[in-house]
DNA sequence: TTGCTCCTCACGTCACGTGAGGTGGC
DNA sequence: TTGCTCCTCACGTCACGTGAGGTGGC
């Protein structure tokens, strides 16, 4: 059986995917939107775009100009915003607690799966390891079969003792 | 090795503790505290207190004539409550969202402990399975030491075959 | 110049806590 | 009667979103 690896697919995906990937996220935190269009896209005023930097619950890139530029991430977390304190009612306090819950969730969430697939690897290499010792014994066994009229030499003809293996009835 | 009991200790202690527990859990739930009371100890006004059961933050049990009775834990609660409003400034909306997210990390934990402990549980059975099989083995091979100028018969007196254990080297 | 950006300041709305006012049963 | 409970209604405060007003660079 060739050695794999020790990463984890999930964690760390092979060359190709992975700068896919790095691509895809690049592309999701790249700030693409300035105030007016990314306020258009989350249903709010650019206004309240301001007041929510100024509060901590977005930082939005910088053009060299200054000028805000929104990711479709910020712009993900705006609407997120939205959710919470349009259909909720909840005020920015509470959206900041929430945020930091729903991390923490997220964090358990990993550490979940993390222990899930420690769990399935620890069953695996133990019977593994189990079948191994198995096939061990076993391939250093074979049936004795008692000698009928003849009789064992002393020793071998280059005077080593013999190596004699049997099973136990 | 005595047999040990399938139940965990931390979800179902033996009958005294258990019942301790119940019966400490019956008094934290138990309607002790009137509304001038209970308004005092969580530091709120009593109308406050009316205004979060109108909202479903609270429930406080109710005597035979009506009169709102506040339980140890519901005490706790408000304190909680003047914690995330005050300090932190969360409207109520924001207050029951919190609740529900810490439930579902309280949720989250407990299955993790659970995952933790069913680990260590498969490490340890199949371990000692292992241990198990290994002794096992052991125990029907001995060292052979190789006959000096004696040679060994082909039956033992009673006719039967000899068991020759030998170990490889 | 137009239309965007940046900023600050002020006002309107709404949620919520406080308090008053009136009732009823130990 | 006193002091609690129950309830409803109204007001004050505060958070927050909107909007105006003034600036500066493509």
């Amino acid at each position: 059986m060739p050695r794999r690896p020790r990463r984890r697919e999930d964690e760390a995906p092979k060359g190709g995917e992975r700068a896919e990937q790095d691509r895809e996220s690049e592309d999701r935190e790249r700030g693409v939107y300035m105030i007016s269009v990314a306020a258009e896209l989350a249903g709010m005023h650019p206004q309240t775009l301001r007041i929510y930097e100024a509060r901590g619950l977005i930082t939005p890139k910088r053009s060299p100009k200054n000028t805000r530029l929104y990711s479709q991430e910020d712009v993900e977390r705006l609407q997120r915003i939205q959710e919470l304190t349009g259909e909720l009612g909840m005020n920015l306090a509470g959206v900041e607690r929430a945020f930091e819950l729903e991390r923490e969730i997220e964090r358990l969430r990993r550490r979940m799966r993390a222990l899930e697939r420690q769990a399935d690897k620890i069953r695996g290499e133990l019977q593994a390891e189990l079948e191994r010792v198995r096939r061990s014994f076993r391939r250093e066994l074979v049936v004795w079969e008692p000698p009928e009229k003849t009789l064992l030499p002393a020793r071998r003809p280059d005077g080593a003792p013999f190596q004699i293996r049997v099973r136990r009835r």
